[in-house]
DNA sequence: AAGCTCTATGCAAACGTTTGCATAAATGGC
DNA sequence: GCCATTTATGCAAACGTTTGCATAGAGCTT
């Protein structure tokens, strides 16, 4: 059907071999017939076949990229730039979605090392860290945006520590006290760590952590709206939400919008991860950015690296990092505003103190 | 490495061939020796390599989707579904993204053959119609949302005429006579068909087509703030806004909102196409569905027919249908509103007269 | 000019399957 | 109990590459 190297060698009167050294440019083959050979496989329109290849060979071209979905913004930046990066390399995406279910992972994960991939970068669900931990002796793995504690493998995480800090931060220095947070479940690292980078914020600015503001919950629409609900009925409800995630946010936005709550007048609100229409919503809304774009461009660095590693056998490419953290930056839209700050007091003891005891006050709530 | 039929068929203490013929139940063997080699292979573990099968057969279980980006929401959904139907038949979804850009398009196709894909669905530029006739005589191809005019491919439409006109009517049975339209270029097919079911539901309704409301542009917020300024700045702005697309949408509610025009009671807004966020945004977005499932769904269907037919090789698999139109439906939120009919006036005149004077003073705002 | 090293080529095996053909064993009809 | 048929198995070729080994010249060194 199509035309193969032997046709190629034939049409050239060379054997097999010398066309197949020839083509893929072994060096081994004088420069005379190297180019002839080049010319007439053109000529003949050869396209080497990459199973036949791959069967000798052991190597596929194929580089699978496997996230939970393709509804979060974050996962479709990564799978672009991964895509791009790889297909400049001329290796091709397999993109598979797991829906953060651990069986589909585990499924996903052996037909993708039947298909002999040649490298793997996954979004863990953390259920499945002995298959990843075999599969990686026989393929490069490099994990991406969350780790598998049951695994050694190369992570490339956000900084959610850091992230939360400098959202939390941004809202204090516009003069915020009482902030409210609305975080993910608090047995995922995500959520765990952008709770803590909230509480090093308030304690760094000397504001006392007040539970009565902290929320946690999936990842849904509904949960940002009852979450929401709970801050703005407080006694004294927080005049910043910080959001730990942008479908949450959605849910917030709508129950804001229901009462009436103008933001930023109102309300302050800050968004961690970024949406394509945040910046067309009125008011354009501020995020801190978990640079997803980097996350995915290092974790094709390092699974480069590794394969790379791999093809030349020098060790299995590992430079003793296990984790990277790619750095989170805050990008300010309209959404937060200074709090009218009341003309200096004599005391500026006093005036902590007073700060103190509002949210020693609000505690009780 | 890993374990290979001929292991399994050591182990059996049978050939290759039959411990090939057992474990691919071809029929050709005994009941016992099938049975005892299924259990053999279970117990040692072996897994058929897709590769040296594919050389062989020709096959590679890879089925391709081809779309333009990820960060249309149609496109998300309809990846999400053709994965999660290939794979419930053992397929594995090869999901590449060509940017709408007929180079890349291209390339992405050669490679994909060169991987021997046993399928293909393409949403298609329409510039790499000779190259796609050429390849569907080696793979079943099956084209989504547009039609690549160069060719005879079998495609899967959404039905814009349909969809735009059931939007239209919509607006025009709320009472609305200046319905305003954001709609794409027109020398896309998409943008002239949902022009055209727009002045069918106009004219069916004896309005006049005013050209003055009708703005065609890039599917970009930009498009939409620009033509939404240009709407809203005429003279007799209209009292409902038509926008044939979800990312348009974002910039015409960037201009309601700095214009503080309310949805919907100053102006009823439209979309075409829904977005996850639609239904949580306040008010809620009233959309024409443009059936992103049920194009996949029925895409999936008619490649896998095709496939089917080219296995057994009874012909091409084509069942004498060349386009199939998926039906819009509309789905009611909360942007349209009913037009205030106030008590029947003698002269209708008035009326709309002044749900416009309201309109345009806004617009001046 | 003999011996040597290089360089360029070819032969053939291998990668892990599937499959046409041949054959051996089992079955059945008489 | 013999021939014809069916059923189950094995042998070996094939799919399109890559690659170790062998070889034949070509070019040097003495």
């Amino acid at each position: 059907m199509s035309v193969t190297l032997k046709d190629v060698a034939q049409a050239a009167r060379v054997s097999v071999s010398t066309a197949s050294r020839a083509l893929t440019g072994t060096g081994l083959t004088s420069e005379r017939t190297q180019q002839r050979l080049v010319r007439i496989a053109r000529e003949l329109g050869y396209r080497p076949n990459p199973i036949a290849r791959g069967l000798k060979t052991g190597q596929s071209r194929l580089v699978a990229l496997l996230v939970h979905n393709l509804t979060n913004a974050s996962f479709q930046v990564m799978a672009e730039v991964v895509q791009a990066r790889l297909k400049a390399l001329g290796y091709q995406m397999l993109l598979c979605i797991g829906g953060d279910d651990p069986q589909a992972e585990s499924d996903t994960l052996t037909t993708l090392v039947d298909h002999r991939i040649d490298g793997l970068i996954v979004v863990p669900t953390g259920k499945n860290g002995a298959q990843l931990e075999t599969l990686s002796k026989d393929v490069p793995i490099v994990c991406l945006v969350r780790r598998d504690d049951a695994t050694d493998l190369e992570t490339v995480l956000a900084d959610d520590p850091q992230g939360a800090y400098l959202g939390t931060r941004h809202l204090i220095e516009l003069g915020h006290k009482r902030i409210g947070l609305i975080v993910g479940r608090q047995d995922t690292t995500s959520g765990r760590e952008r709770l803590s980078g909230y509480v090093r914020a308030l304690r760094e600015a000397g504001i006392s952590r007040d539970d009565a503001l902290i929320h946690a919950g999936h990842y849904v629409p509904e949960t940002g709206a009852t979450c929401a609900r709970k801050l703005l009925d407080l006694a004294r409800p927080p005049s910043a939400i910080f959001v730990a995630n942008h479908e949450a946010t959605l849910g917030v936005l709508r129950v804001t919008a229901e009462r009436n709550i103008a933001i930023p007048d109102d309300l302050s609100l800050l968004c961690y991860e970024d949406m394509p229409w945040f910046e067309w919503h009125r008011p354009a809304i501020s995020i801190v950015d978990n640079g997803a774009r980097d996350l995915a461009n290092l974790a094709v660095d390092r699974l480069l690296h590794r394969m790379d590693a791999k093809g030349n056998s020098k060790g299995n490419g590992s430079d003793g990092v296990r984790e990277y953290r790619v750095g989170a930056r805050l990008i300010q839209r309209d959404s937060c505003r200074r709090i009218d700050v009341p003309a200096p007091a004599k005391s500026s003891k006093s005036k902590s103190s007073s700060s103190k005891s509002s949210a020693a006050k609000s505690a009780k709530v």
